[in-house]
DNA sequence: TGTGGTTTTGAATACGTATTCAAATTAGTC
DNA sequence: GACTAATTTGAATACGTATTCAAAACCACA
């Protein structure tokens, strides 16, 4: 390891002037300057960033905590934060959710001191924001958010849910069943919500037997479908949380011979970049084409952290209909 | 910031035993101890990673260089490297290859003084090898892998590209396109040879009219697809040397009214999770089910950081034929 | 040549932790 | 109670950088 004294050794300067050079260069003589620039080829010599960060109180890094980037959604977002992060000079601390239980992954995110931190996965009643908010390091939430207020970035996922069951009953669907993920995660208790409002409104029966909730992993969605196929009353259609679940649901209805839209009518949420696919064509709900969540929330969490601007954020994106194959009218 | 000064303070002892009760709790005394968990828990003190890493001289952190992961490859991978190097106590800087030039990306790495570095993205005439290999500190590539010797993981890329040729020459193509990315990228390379050498074996002509180069964007399979089919004699296959490039070649295509296989077999290589999926059901080519070479090379890498042990794995592991439906004989 | 002001430089220090080394305390034995 | 051995503790230092502060060097001008 070579550090700056070997430099300024070999250039015959203080450390002083090697870190100059680095970060003042202005301030530092024509004849030293050279000399260090030459010593730091010479000896191949690169400025240590963890020695840096303990200094400067900063680390040029920020901590994602993302939802699974098998879903689409997610790998979408994952690939602009980064991206643009590294655009703006922060490295980014990638992590996905634990199912049920994110404390370790917290653990490990603070004790990171990255200069802030942008996540998908927090529970509306998550104990951990009170945490995150006594770091008094910036944090943004986008897809999902707390309770308490601070920064986030969302779709309206009342309205997501509304808009789909509508679709759904406009096409004279009844026996619609409901599948999603735990309801303390605030996408899913909207779309969900909605999906409730909307069936009420109507006179249509919402319970245990037409929602299913599930940990969204492919086997499990794989079951709830498999169940709902047994029954002597099939629904007409399903209504999956996330394009992600509606894909899952898709492949195993196709597995097992069924048509869709034919046999049964699928429906997902989010307008993901593979839904559009010309081999899936999901009909879906999502916001205007060209917004990403991930995008507004981590250029609000750089701008954040660079101004130390203090106000709140709060962004909820109106969504519609995207009216594509995988559902039709009985 | 609360500092381990802070916590010994309040607990009338001196910074090393509270440094002590955390990485040597068998060695002080019962008494001190308790009151210095009393004082960190009153503090709510964190241990501050960064100043960890300088004295340790190391961060506990690796860095993944990446493929896109919008190809659904990479993303299988990705999420197994963090996940997996979470859970051995590592954290995952995640860095996205820069088409054409990594230098940037390669130079945040080496400031940030991971202890390992994990890459799919490097090119087999890479300078940046050299650095690498200087830098000392283990690294291994996966998928992708550098003339010189060193750690890789990949599948046999020849054989693969000889498998799908051979698979369309089977079914009586003899007008195949091959679309692929760069040439010096080994993966493209081998599976281009394998066509190139199959195809000639065969007697048919493998020049640039029937080989695409391209940057494996969306955009550019589109252009390259569009300017096929314009063509008077078009091809009957098309030969992806990714599934993630079959994947847009198939949706330009039935987005163009085209039926597949009906008018024009698709073969990809990867055997990636979507290939599988029944909407898409994609021919291709891949390892055996369950290897993971993501995982793999995490596994090794993780190892070499904790036994420091220097000799060379180098894997490359057979394919074969997951003979689906986009291909038919004419 | 001398004065005052400006620019360039280096010594010293801080960041928060782990670790070495020697001092202090405790335990064990006769 | 005295001695030795074992355990527990704290002071000092190191990690590699940025920055403050004062000294040194340079400059312009009379």
């Amino acid at each position: 390891m070579v550090s700056s004294k070997d430099v300024a050794k070999l250039a015959g300067v203080s450390q002083s002037t090697v870190s100059r050079v680095l970060n003042n260069p202005e301030s530092v003589g024509e004849a030293k300057h050279e000399k260090v620039i030459k010593a730091m080829k010479e000896l191949n010599y690169r400025p240590n960033a963890i020695a840096r960060s303990l200094v400067k109180k900063q680390t040029k890094s920020i901590a994602l905590i993302s939802g699974p980037i098998h879903n689409p959604f997610f790998a979408e977002t994952t690939t602009y934060i980064v991206n643009y992060s590294k655009q703006r000079g922060y490295n980014t601390n990638v992590h996905f959710e634990v199912f049920g239980d994110n404390t370790s992954v917290f653990n490990d995110v603070i004790e990171m001191q990255v200069d802030g931190i942008i996540l998908s996965s927090i529970l509306m009643d998550d104990y951990i924001y009170d945490d995150l908010k006594n770091l008094n390091i910036p944090f943004v939430m986008f897809n999902r958010k707390h309770n308490e207020p601070g920064n986030f970035f969302e779709m309206d996922n009342l309205l997501a849910g509304q808009q789909a069951t509508e679709h759904l009953l406009d096409l004279n669907h009844k026996d619609i069943v409901w599948i999603g993920g735990p309801l303390n995660m605030s996408t899913f208790y909207g779309r969900y919500e909605g999906f409730r409002k909307t069936m009420e409104e109507q006179g249509l029966p919402v319970s245990d037997h037409n929602t299913k909730i599930t940990d969204t992993s492919e086997n499990e969605i794989h079951n709830v479908v498999r169940d709902l196929l047994a029954e002597r009353n099939r629904p007409t259609a399903i209504f999956a949380a996330t394009d992600s679940i509606a894909i899952y649901v898709l492949d195993y209805l196709l597995e097992k011979g069924y048509n869709v839209p034919e046999d049964i009518s699928v429906i997902g949420i989010d307008n993901t970049k593979l839904s559009q696919h010309h081999s899936i064509e999901l009909t879906t709900v999502g916001m205007d084409q060209g917004i990403n969540l991930g995008q507004v929330a981590i250029e609000q969490l750089i701008n954040d952290i660079e101004s130390k601007n203090q106000h709140l954020t709060q962004k909820t994106y109106p969504t519609k209909l995207y009216n594509r194959s995988t559902t039709r009218a009985i």
